[in-house]
Order: C-alpha cells, then structure tokens, then sequence
RNA sequence: GGGGGAGUAGCCCAAUAGGCAGAGGCAGAGGACUUAAAAUCCUCCCAGUACGGGUUCGAGUCCCGUCUCCCCUACCA
C-alpha cells in the first residue's frame, strides 16, 4: 500500500469537480457572473475523436493550457478554458461503409471515451460548454455562416479540375493531397473537373497577410502563413501571337511576371500544357509532337513531375510572341513559343515570357533546348559599361546587335541590353517599364497571390449539409435561416452513389423539397469540409447554449479574443488560415468585435520516442530491443543497436498510451512529466526512465505533509495548528513563489517545477521541521496547477473544505528573496580567485564591493599594478591587472 | 534551392539585459535504514557550452565564417 495513494485521490478529486462544477464558468448574461473581473481565454486545439484513443501527444498542449489557466484562476481573473470536438471527417464515415455502423454512432463511442480520458488527466475544462460538430444545434451555425459568406459573394459554384480519390469516393483540397496522394490514408489521386463550391479567401489575401504583423505568433507560423499566402509584385503584360507574315495576329495571351524590367532580355515564351491557347496556335507540323507532350503531362501526377525536375521537358509550337519592345524587322521582337510543364495552369496566368540571362529556369530550358540567353542585368562592377548595346553579333540566333552570353545572373546590378533601360537600377526599370506598357495599354503592374480559393466542397456523407437549393433552371438558393439546420438524412449505405455522385444524393426524399410555391428544389448534394467546424468553434465556446444566435454579442465582446491559444504546428497554414479568414469575414459583417481570432499562438512541441537502429541503418520495434544493457541490444542476437528518437509509430510499436502511465503513476505525474520534459515548444522523447523522478517529487511532498508512521494519512500535527514555520524555510518559500510565479507567466513549467523540487528539499533536508501551516497553504497553491490532485487533497486535509482552486496566488517579499550576507564572486583579469562576503542591502555599492573583494584576493594583487576595477553591483568584481 | 528552429555532463534540460557554466530530474558510484528486498533518505562522480575566428575587463549569451540535426516548403514565373 503506497503511502501516497494516488488512485483514489486522482477519483475522489475528479468526481468532486465534475459534482461540485468546480470549474463552470460563469459568462455575461448568467448568474454568478462578476464582470468585474478581467478575463482570460485560453484554447486548445479541440481534437478528432479517433478510435484509437488519446495519445501522449494531446496531454502536451493540453497540461500547459491547464496549469495556464489554472494559474489565472488563482490571478482573480474569470478564465474561459472550454473542450470539445471537430467530430466530422472520415474515419467514421469509413469505418461505416465497412461496418455499417452509422458514424454518429461510433463518434458517439469515441467522444466518451476520449471525453474520459481527458477527464483522466484532471483538467480544468468546463464542461458544460462541451461542443461537438456533428451536433445539428453546432452545425445549424456552420451552415448560417456559410450563408453569411453566400450573403457576402464568397461563396460560389465553379467546373474546376480537381484531386479526385477514388479510394476515398471524394476530392481532396491541394493541400490535403501530396506528391499525387491523399495525405489520409496514401491513396492515389487524379485531376477531374467537377462542379465544385469555393470560398473566395483571395480577396481576404491582402488583410491576412498584412494582419499577421501585430499578432504575439511564433515567427515559424507567421512564415509560414506569409509564403502559403504567397503575395508578389509584378506586372500582367499581354503577348500578341504573330501572323505567319510577322504582323500581330488575332491571338493573344497574358504572361505574369515578378521581373517586367528584363522584358528586352525575353527570347522565348512558354506556355502550361493545359493552356487553353495551345490548341490555335500550335502549327501543322508541331501538332503531333504537342499532343504527345501534353498528353504525357496530363498524365503525370505531381510527384512524377517534381522527380523529373531537374530536367526541363517541352516541345515548340510553331507559333511566336511579339515582344512589343522591339520594331517589325528586329531580329528580336519574334519569340518562339514553347509549352512546358515546368509553368503550371494554376498560377499566375499559365504563360511566362522567359529571360534566360536572369531566370535560373528559363535558363536551364534555355540551353537544353538551344535557344538564345541575352544579358539584360550586369553586377554592379560592369556598370561602366552600360549601357553598351552595340557589342557582338550572333548569327546563329540572329538576336541582332546584342551579346550572347552563356550565364545566368539574377542578382542585384544595373540594366543592359534594354534600350531605354540601360543604367537604372532594377527597381527603378521595373516601374519605368510598367509605366511603358500601361501608357500603350499592353501591360499593367499587378500583384500576385500563390493562395487559391478554398475549396469547399467534399462529396462525403459525414459532413454538414449545405444549407442550399438548387433550380431546375440552375438557379441557386440559400435555405431560408428559420429552416436552418439542414440535418443529414439517415441512410443505411454510405458509399458513394455513383463514381461522382456524392452518398447524400441516395436519399432521394431528403434531396427533392417542394416549396410553398409547389416548385420542385434539389438540395445541394456535397458536404462541408472538416475545416468548417474548426473554423468557428472558439466562438461557440463563448455561448454554446444559445439556441437564438451562434453566440451573444455580450458574450463575444467580454471574451475575445482568445488571449492564449496553443496548438501542433502541423495547424499553422490550413486551420489557422482558414479560420482568421472566417474571423475576418464575420468581422466585416458585424458579428465580431475584433479583426483576428487569436491573440497569443504558441506551438506546442511533438512527443518523440526512441527507437533502435541496427548497424545497417534499419529501424528495429521496439520490443525486439533489450534497452536495459548499455547499449541497447537486439533481442534475437545480442547486437549492439544504436538508440535514436523518432516519431511513435504503430510500426516501431512505440507509441505511448497515456492510460497506461495513469494507471502506474498516476494522472498528477503524467501531468508532471510532460510539463518537465522542456519548454512546451520543444520537442522530445518520451523517457519512462524520467516518470520515476517527477513521481518520487510528489511522494516527497505527500511526505512533508504526512509523517512516515502514520499510513492514515494524518498530516503533522504541526500543520493543523498556526505553528510558525521557520525562517530559512520562509526564505526559501519566498524564493520558490518567486520563481514559479514569473516561470509559470511564460510558459516555463519546466523550470517551475525544478523550484518547486528545490523547496521540497528544502523542507525535507529539516525532516519537516519548521514547516508552519501558513507555509504548506502556500505551496498548496504554488503546486495546485501542476498537480492537482495532490494540491487539493493536501489543502483538504489542512482542513479546508472548499476547493483550493479560487485561492489567491501567495505573494511574495522581495527582502525575503536575500540571504543575510550576498557572495560575490571576485576575478582577476576574468578568472575566479575567490569569493568575498558583502552584507546584505550592501551589495550595490561599488565601494564596499571593491573593499572586500581586493581582502580576498590580496595575494593576486601583490607586485601587480592594477589598471581597472569592474565592480558590477550584485554581482562581481573584476580586477584587471598588468600582466 | 528557399524559409523557420536547435546544438551546454552518459541522457532530458537550466543559466534575467554579456557577469561564478548547473537549478531540477534521470542514469552511475558509495552509504544509511532493513533479516532481505522494495521504497525512502544522505553523499559523491561527470562538461567548459558543435567547430574556427572576432568584439569585450569578462562570451553559452553579441558579431563573422563553417559543420551537424529537426521542421516547413519547393520549377509560383
């Protein structure tokens, strides 16, 4: 029988905040409520619920939050530390087309169990503002602000190619395909078009870009964000297709580019395979060779494309590109039209005007295809020269009286070769050139965006409904608001109707609605994507029984924004992007009071495990590894195996599970650990050797409270009456509030809980001597966000009745920080001699420390001369000699 | 190729604005308690901060260069 009993404290504890709603959190409106008060909202990422549970993982993010939040309970503020679920998505919906099990039901299994588990761990959620996505309650204000973006103009039906999974039975976003496979599950992908709804997060492009400036986020996310949204400067200019005679034809196309200064050094145009131009212009005797190559490109998935990389493919058209710069017999101003899959139809406008002399890829086309590269910028140390045009002569590419060269350069320099260019700077041509094209209305400057629109729709069963009727004349109509939710249709199959039919078209009855009018409506037959929910949920959070709006007014401007939010990095461009894009929108419509969600950003780190390599580099599971001999072994021969840290994997059989460890230690170590494995942004191994360490911590502390003799768990005496505690322990609690109070303020629960194991020592050094009862309340307190359960049995056993988690933080005396005498730390010419003892409140006068540190190091100091003091108050005193 | 971050003891990690390299934990050694073991407690051991320069009275911290590792992104015109 431990004498620390942490199983049935951890019970008895937990039913005590679920009974008692320790942690409910009054908001505006309710009863109890002190608007009073300042506020704290802190938020975790809400979780999938999957099958398989909780991972060690969540608990990381999660701890921190926690003891955050706890902490600013103690601060007097009114904290919102809310949970819930982002249920929808495909697992479920799998696992039902397999099973037959409706999703509802199996989300239905896993949010308990996930639910309980989180309860498990002790933290301090309310949960009576548990949110769940599925819920038609939560998804009636999904799709009533989806109607607000339809309201808006953002929202709109497009025929566009797609990533289609015919494993999967939907399409896919971009970004939820990689190198041509689903990122869930890995299977193959192809482009189809289909009609599809997007949201046009483009015209938010500039604000979410331009915001990020003022948010507290980590830099890596705000990076991030910024090249996904991908913002450049350039111009949009417009090539004419020339006739066979040479004369501007009846073609045209536009080219985007960043560079419109190095427009006389284009010598080629390339177009995307899928250039809808491609097709008219290309000539007799290219037309095979263009089939052939178009067809090959539209056959590659991505990853083939970016193996091939290195190598530029394409074929000529035949056709050519009037450069406008240049005169009708320049030999110049005809340009040879390629296409390429190296230029994607996707971005900018699928066609490039290519400048080999400063385009590293234009470049390497360039040469592999024997076409001519004109030097248009020089370095700086060349700028003598400029503006020298009349150098050499090519015949071979007849380019007239400019200089071939045989480089790249795309470096910082001055123009050359460009006529009315020569001797400016590339910022200064770049807008002289845009003025030049605006002036003949050939050319604008223009910014350019990498970011898409968002693709919206997925043809999946599990899903929210879009509140959306469609004509038989193909008109399009919301569902009126009071109509709202469009609840999913029960259905006993959930595979795809047909290859491109989504499941919800099966319900026949639920698609076809006849209105007041007797006209017949179809409803829109595609699902939401599992960002919706996610996209909004903190705002359910703040009112999420409000059955007459997604949430109160008041409400909304009490708590937001979000003050602390922390969540995985793999969120930081798509959840994170897409819901300040919702943000943004709802603010412009009114609906919320401030532009961007989320304050405070902060990435938690991964838990990583250890896995085994052996010496041919292959990765061993970890139960064919003997980890105990030093190094670890394989099992089956006793080789030397090298230990690395990985990711947990199902394969290398190293994944944690975080009941295991509670049903061992207990759910306060668990907590303790990963809140003592490093700062929360970092990542590393999960250690079991470690548990141990953090685990004997709180058993010291069980100690200090509870004498050895008595396994009841009585506490001492000593506690329960107002004994004074000692004054060394005094000074060390002092020491300890100190340190936790700023540790914990910046998320240094590492470092927190070291000073709390110190004072442990402290007190248990003087075997519980001296450790008055105002002394253990405090501490009760210090201890209560880190391990909870401890912190309020202890304070209940000193007597209280109420719960410790509404105490006020101890505060602490900075005189009592000081020991009676300060050490200084004495060097001569930088090195340490010796160590000089100041009295306490002395320490910052120079004086006094030079005075006794010249005692201390008298003997360095005979026979020297000393040239300088440094007495640096508090610290040191440096003495610098001649040698 | 581009961007972000990190290298401190056998391991995980500390070290406010440049000021004694070590707070805490693990592992290891020895000891106390014990019939024994476990648990608990005490004591001890261990690096000069990836490498090379520089600034400074003084550099883990600042500057320059190099190396290694992790994450993200990648023909974006």
């Amino acid at each position: 029988m431990p004498r620390y009993d942490f199983t049935s404290i951890e019970s008895r504890w937990q039913e005590y905040w679920q009974r008692e709603k320790t942690f409910r959190t009054p908001g505006p409106g309710d009863a109890n409520f002190d608007a009073s008060k300042p506020k704290y909202y802190v938020l975790d990422m809400f979780p999938y619920p999957s099958g398989a549970g909780l991972h060690v993982g969540h608990p990381k993010g999660y701890t921190a939050t926690d003891i955050m939040a706890r902490y600013q309970r103690h601060l007097g503020k009114n904290v919102l530390h809310p949970m819930g679920w982002d249920a929808f998505g495909l697992p479920a919906e799998q696992y039902a087309i397999q099973t037959g099990t409706h999703p509802a039901v199996t989300t239905a299994e896993n949010v308990d169990r996930f639910r309980n588990q989180l309860q498990a761990l002790g933290l301090s959620y309310d949960w009576d503002r548990e949110v769940n996505t599925t819920d038609p309650k939560y998804y009636r204000w999904t799709q009533w602000i989806f109607s607000k973006l339809y309201e808006q103009g953002l929202a709109y039906e497009a025929e566009i190619p797609v990533w289609w999974c015919e494993e999967l039975g939907t399409v896919l976003a971009n970004e939820e395909v990689i190198d041509g496979l689903s990122e869930r599950g890995g299977h193959p992908c192809v482009k189809r078009p289909l009609r599809q709804w997007m949201l046009k997060i483009t015209a938010y492009a500039e604000r979410l870009l331009a915001d990020l400036e003022n948010l507290d986020w980590p830099e890596s996310v705000k990076a991030m964000q910024r090249e996904w949204i991908g913002r450049s400067e350039g111009a949009e200019i417009e090539f004419s297709v020339a006739k066979d005679s040479g004369g501007a034809g009846d073609h045209a196309f536009m080219a985007f580019t960043t560079r419109p200064d190095t427009l006389f050094g284009a010598t080629f145009c390339v177009l995307a395979p899928e250039h809808p131009l491609v097709d008219q212009i290309t000539g007799v005797d290219q037309k095979e060779a263009v089939t052939v190559y178009r067809e090959a490109a539209a056959s590659k998935t991505d990853l083939q494309r970016s193996e091939l990389q290195k190598e530029k493919s394409g074929v000529f058209t035949g056709a050519h590109a009037i450069n406008p710069l240049f005169e009708e017999d320049d030999p110049r101003r005809l340009m040879p039209i390629w296409i390429a899959d190296y230029v994607l139809m996707s971005y900018g406008t699928g066609a490039i005007m290519c400048v080999p002399g400063g385009d590293q890829r234009d470049y390497d086309f360039a040469t592999e295809y024997g076409l001519p590269v004109v030097q248009v910028v020089a370095p700086k140390p060349l700028a003598v020269n400029a503006p020298g045009v009349d150098r050499a002569f090519d015949v071979t590419h007849g380019m007239g009286s400019v200089e071939i060269v045989t480089e790249c350069y795309s470096g910082p320099g001055v123009m050359v070769n460009s006529g009315f260019l020569d001797g400016l700077s590339i910022e200064e041509a770049k807008s002289q050139m845009v003025d030049w094209l605006e002036k003949r209305d050939l050319g604008r400057g223009r910014v350019n965006f990498r970011l898409r629109d968002w693709l919206f729709s997925r043809q999946r069963y599990w899903g929210e409904p879009f509140p959306i009727l469609h004509g038989k004349d193909g008109e399009t109509q919301m569902v009126p608001n009071e109509d709202l939710p469009v609840t999913l249709p029960e259905l006993d199959d959930f595979k795809p109707a047909g290859a491109l039919e989504p499941p919800l078209g099966r319900a026949q009855d639920w698609v076809e609605v006849v209105d007041a009018d007797g006209k017949v409506w179809r409803r829109e037959t595609n699902s939401m994507p599992q960002w919706a929910g996610s996209c909004w949920y903190y705002l359910r959070f703040l009112d999420p029984q409000n059955d007459e709006a997604a949430w109160g007014e008041k409400a909304e401007n009490y708590w937001m924004p979000v003050d602390l939010y922390v969540v995985g990095a793999e969120h930081a461009v798509l959840h994170l992007l897409y819901a300040r894009f919702w943000h943004k929108v709802l603010y412009d419509c009114g609906l919320v009071s401030t532009d961007e969600p989320f304050q405070e950003l902060v990435n938690q780190g991964m838990v990583q495990s250890f896995a085994y390599k052996d010496d041919r580099g292959a990765l061993l599971p970890i139960d064919e590894v003997d980890e105990e001999t030093d190094p670890a072994v394989r099992k089956s021969d006793g080789a030397a195996v090298e230990r690395i840290v990985a990711k947990m994997s199902k394969a290398l059989r190293n994944v944690i599970n975080p009941d295991d460890v509670i049903r061992e230690y207990g759910s306060d170590t668990l907590r303790l650990y990963e809140a003592f494995m490093g700062p929360v942004t970092a990542s590393a191994p999960w250690n079991p050797r470690d548990l141990p360490g953090v685990h004997r911590f709180l058993q010291r502390t069980w100690r200090v409270f509870v004498p050895k003799e008595d396994d009841g768990g009585e506490i001492f005496a000593s506690l329960l009456s107002n004994v004074a505690g000692s004054d060394e322990i005094e000074r060390a609690l002092h020491r300890c509030i100190e340190k936790v109070s700023s540790d914990v303020k910046q998320m240094g629960n590492n470092t927190a809980i070291a000073a709390m194991m110190e004072f442990v020592n402290e007190v248990t050094k003087r075997e519980g001597q001296g450790f008055g009862r105002s002394q253990a309340e405090r501490f009760c307190v210090l201890l209560e966000p880190f391990a909870p359960h401890l912190a309020e049995e202890l304070w209940f056993r000193l007597g209280h009745v109420e719960s410790l988690a509404y105490e006020p933080w101890p505060e602490f005396d900075l005189n009592m920080l000081v020991a009676e005498s300060i050490e200084i730390p004495v060097q001569v010419n930088g090195k340490l001699r010796a160590k000089a003892f100041v009295p306490a409140g002395q320490e910052n006068d120079r004086a006094v420390l030079e005075e006794s540190a010249r005692e201390v190091v008298a003997e360095h100091l005979i026979g020297v001369e000393v040239k300088k003091v440094v007495a640096v108050p508090g610290r040191l005193v440096n003495f610098v000699v001649a040698s």
